[in-house]
RNA sequence: GGGCCUAUAGCUCAGCCGGUCAGAGCACCACGCUUACACCGUGGGGGUCGGGGGUUCGAGUCCCUCUGGGCCCACCA
């Protein structure tokens, strides 16, 4: 069916050179000035595609990863804003946490001192952690300064909380304009009207809010107990932020003494700075060489405590000799064994990772308490060799320690083992204790569409591994602060079981400084008063309310119901337990819902060695630095033809293919737009020049006016990549999709455009010139538009040629089968490509030009070939160049030349 | 210990349900300033599809196994 169009184009007005420097920042404000990407509120849920962005850590710099995997996402965007969505499209800063923290202690040079007071004037001692200049001068970061040292901890200021959470804020206020700045030069179609920061007043708010319903509703709660503790930033942290490493270490052989005086019991341990933590000795229940030792009491050395010999079912009777000592707490083995076999608790290590000075209960002799004074205070590492210089003297410890390399937890972003201690924390019920609600998340992950469909068992695994709820509350400055304060009883004991709570209307509180319905300012901290909860939310309970945080569950409920659930959350594999999970935690106890109905997971960037990306290496380019260079269509060009969830090599030849596909959209479309005017209404020899002068008129582009069969082929084929590109990215498959249309359009340009040069004159035939034209445009519109999510500024340029200012491409919609004729044979193009290049090869091997004439060629086609490239034959003659062509059917599957004579050169 | 992804020309990758699939681009070589484009065009060389088995009339394409690379999970005395 071919379609009439109204001329909603202009006289198309092209300049001479067309170029593509300067295009991102041209095309960036225009866009912005015009409000392409704004979101039109008041379009029903279904009207609505709405993105659930993932928040960049700002304290961080952004490198090629980021550029790579936001463009994915912004490719989508774009498709579904052209398919006539409301897209919902906001961007989200991390700013909440202790990467920033961390940065801020080193731009800056100071450190948090909470006992401090607030200092109004401070000026903190550095400023810049590299070049300094204030302005943001559009240059890039290509040119940073060499790294300076970050100051030791000795030449940090210490602040008050106050003061360092300003400094915060003011750090990240920096950073969020040096990253808003480098989004919209690679041309993210960000509703910039929609941003948040994860530490902002509203963010704050909803992340209260949230936890205050989960309170109430039980899901949320406090609990004493051991604690992963990472003792170099002293807070507790949670699963979810563990990671292993291999680590030294060896096996201790240790032996116990029978209390009963029935010999040693030998234990094999990697911590034997733990002795005088132990509280019983495990074996496994069917392990023949304990039976008799099961009920006995035992004596450890140096310390003298007496533990029972116990057996349980996780116990290896092949690891080591058998029988294990339990600590509280070595490990996390050691936890379910005390809490399961119900052990008392001696735990030997403070909040700063150093032995405690007062030995536990059950060191009650004199040389017990003797030994615990040699380690008292000493970190674990000291403290073990102390133990092992001990136990030697004293004969307890048989032969060397073998030496292994053993697996040990880390909190993710420290550098110490971490310690499990027991401390006051809060939980939010993830199912890692109800069988119930981890079914039901189970299934959550099941309901989800996974792109690509593998990751989704990333999310089994980690929910199937669960063993414990979600820790969330850390010991730190710069985050949501828990809005619970306790009152103190007439000891000033705190009352941990009735918190009391802000109104919801109240929020965000900060209990630090706000003081509890019912209560006076000078009642902190004081019998009978009221004091604070010290700690602060996990940076992940806050982030996991980022599609809440982005559509206003909290305060604006007409938003909110336009745009949750998400329609897509686009994030990375790595944070998939994270991010993803503690998302889906939340959406579940709070909407009974899925967060998102989609869930795109990007790879990562690997650099030429196959290694994955990271900025430890000096070398890596920074984003801007890549822009500038290559242009932004050509980055994006890069980072489209990598799939999604699949890694990538970083691979700057990809980007100069991707800017020269850029720099032939502009040109090819020149050559289109030049008979896109007609210069004299009633049909006229000359060639339109461009820009055409005032009379022109601008042709219609009409489909019925398309009657040549090369052109119908062409078109017929544009058609078909129309169809598969728009499945492919129906399917979040973007590579195919770019793949799709780029191989048309280079066919395009180097056939198609070939072989009507000569027509498309009218200096032969008007109706078959105007067949030409009108195909021309109608594959410019529609490949322009193909395009527009890939190279969003060299599109948007071409289409401002012949469109009307404020007219963009990214609005138009996208191309649909039907709007190009039908009744194309895709074969007459392909045939009458196969034909030319038969020709062109004449002329390559002769060594002569593209040009030269060729006085008479014969060529063999397979038969089904013949008839389709006899109907282009005087334009295959027209761009070979030649003056007489026969074309005869063959047997062969290849188009071959039978013969063929060069003109004598005049 | 369990699991996932990946291995195709020098490089980056396509090859969807097994039968024109041995492909593209880059790089390389040769030629050509052709009035959209020299930030270009035209032509060309180049791979026993990681190894080994198997299923099949037929296997990069399915199964098994081994090996290399990347990653996730695990209670790691």
């Amino acid at each position: 069916m071919s379609t009439s169009r109204q001329p909603n184009h202009l006289i198309p007005q092209v300049p001479d050179r067309p170029s593509l420097d300067g295009l991102e920042a041209k095309w960036d404000h225009a866009w912005s000035a015009q409000g392409v990407y704004r979101f039109r509120r008041g379009v029903p849920r279904e009207g609505v595609f709405s993105i659930d962005t993932p928040p960049p850590t700002v304290s961080g710099s952004l490198h090629v990863g980021h550029v790579f995997s936001y463009t994915h996402t912004d490719i989508v965007a774009r498709f579904q804003r052209m398919r006539g969505k409301e897209v919902f499209y906001p961007m989200g800063w991390d700013d909440n946490g202790l990467p920033t923290e961390r940065r801020v202690q080193n731009y800056y040079g100071v450190r948090c001192d909470p006992s401090l007071p607030y200092d109004p004037d401070l000026t903190p001692p550095r400023q810049g952690d590299g070049g300094g200049g204030g302005g943001d001068g559009g240059g890039g970061d290509g040119g940073a300064a060499g790294p300076k040292k970050p100051p030791s901890a000795a030449d940090q200021l210490p602040i008050s909380r106050r003061n360092f959470v300003e400094l915060c804020e003011r750090l990240s206020a920096e950073d969020e304009k040096q990253f808003e700045a480098l989004w919209r030069h690679l041309g993210l179609s960000v509703d910039w009207s929609q941003t948040y920061q994860t530490i902002d007043r509203h963010a704050r708010a909803t992340s209260q809010l949230a936890f205050l319903r989960n309170l109430k509703r039980g899901e949320a709660y406090q609990k004493l107990a051991p604690t992963l503790w990472d003792v170099t930033f002293r807070t507790a942290v949670a699963q979810a932020e563990l990671e292993d490493r291999e680590r030294p270490g060896a096996y201790h052989r240790v032996g116990f003494e029978r209390v009963d005086g029935g010999g040693k019991v030998f234990i094999e341990t990697t911590r034997p700075e733990l002795l005088p933590a132990c509280v019983a000795l495990v074996a496994h229940p069917d392990d023949e060489r304990y039976q008799s030792l099961f009920g006995a009491n035992v004596r450890a050395p140096l310390f003298e405590t007496e533990v029972p010999v116990v057996a349980h079912r996780l116990a290896e009777p092949d690891k080591g000799s058998g029988i294990a000592m339990v600590c509280t707490f070595g490990d996390v083995t050691d936890v379910i064994w005390w809490r399961e076999l119900r052990l008392p608790t001696r735990a030997i290590f403070g909040w700063d990772g150093r032995i405690l000075p007062e030995p536990p209960t059950g060191l009650d002799t004199d040389a017990g308490r003797a030994a615990y004074a040699e380690i008292a205070g000493l970190t674990a590492f000291s403290a073990q060799k102390r133990v092992v210089e001990l136990l030697r003297a004293s004969g307890d410890m048989a032969g060397e320690p073998k030496p292994i390399t053993h697996p040990v937890k880390f909190f993710e972003r420290g550098d110490k083992p971490l310690e499990i201690i027991p401390t006051r924390q809060w939980y939010l019920a993830n199912g890692g204790v109800d069988a119930a609600q981890r079914g039901r998340l189970l299934d959550r992950g099941a309901e989800l569409n996974w792109f690509p469909e593998f990751m989704r068992v990333r999310y089994q695994n980690w929910v199937e591994g669960l063993n414990n709820d979600w820790l969330i509350s850390r010991q730190r400055f710069f985050g949501v602060p828990f809005p619970l304060w306790y009152e103190l009883d007439a000891f000033g004991v705190p009352d941990h079981d009735h918190p009391i709570l802000p109104d919801e209307a109240a929020l965000p509180v900060d209990p630090a400084t706000d003081t509890p319905p019912g209560f006076r300012p000078e009642q902190r901290g004081q019998a009978g008063g009221f004091m604070a909860d010290p700690d602060v939310m996990d940076t992940w309970a806050t982030s996991s309310l980022t599609p809440q945080i982005a559509s206003h569950w909290r305060d604006d409920p007409e938003l909110f119901a336009s745009a949750f659930p998400m329609d897509l959350r686009p994030q990375a594999q790595d944070i998939i337990r994270t991010w993803l999970f503690s998302t889906v935690v939340r959406a579940d106890l709070e909407q009974h819902t899925l967060p998102f109905a989609t869930a795109a997971i990007s790879g990562f960037i690997l650099d030429p060695d196959r290694k994955k990306m990271s900025k430890s290496k000096g070398n890596v380019v920074t984003p801007m630095g890549l822009l500038a260079q290559h242009g932004s269509d050509a980055v994006r060009y890069w980072a489209a033809s990598a799939r999604l969830g699949t890694d990538a090599a970083f691979d700057s030849g990809q980007m100069r293919v991707g800017r020269r596909l850029a720099i032939k959209i502009l040109n090819a479309a020149k050559f289109a737009l030049a008979f896109l005017a007609d210069t004299a209404p009633h049909g006229s020899d000359q060639p339109a020049p461009s820009p055409a002068p005032a009379p022109a008129t601008p042709l219609v582009l009409d489909g019925a006016a398309v009657r040549h069969p090369l052109d119908l082929a062409m078109l017929a084929e544009l058609k078909s990549v129309v169809a598969r590109a728009t499945r492919a990215l129906e399917e979040y498959d973007h590579t195919r999709a770019l793949e799709a249309t780029e191989t048309f359009f280079w066919a395009f340009c180097d056939d198609y455009i070939e072989l009507v040069k000569a027509r498309v004159n009218g200096a032969v035939d008007e109706a078959a010139a105007t067949s030409a034209r009108t195909a021309l445009g109608l594959a410019l519109s529609v490949l322009l538009r193909a395009f527009a999510p890939f190279q969003p500024f060299a599109t948007e340029e071409v289409w401002s040629w012949w469109h009307k200012t404020g007219d963009s491409v990214h609005r138009a919609p996208w191309p649909v089968p039907d709007e190009l004729p039908d009744g194309g044979d895709p074969l007459v193009l392909a045939a009458a490509g196969a034909v030319l290049a038969a020709l062109r090869k004449v002329k390559s091997e002769a060594k002569v030009s593209m040009r030269a004439e060729i006085a008479r060629a014969a060529v063999a086609t397979p038969s089904a070939l013949t008839g389709p490239a006899m109907a282009a034959k005087a334009d295959v003659m027209a761009a070979g160049r030649v003056r007489e062509l026969t074309l005869t059917a063959s047997d062969a599957d290849e188009v071959t030349l039978v013969d063929a004579a060069l003109a004598e050169e005049t």
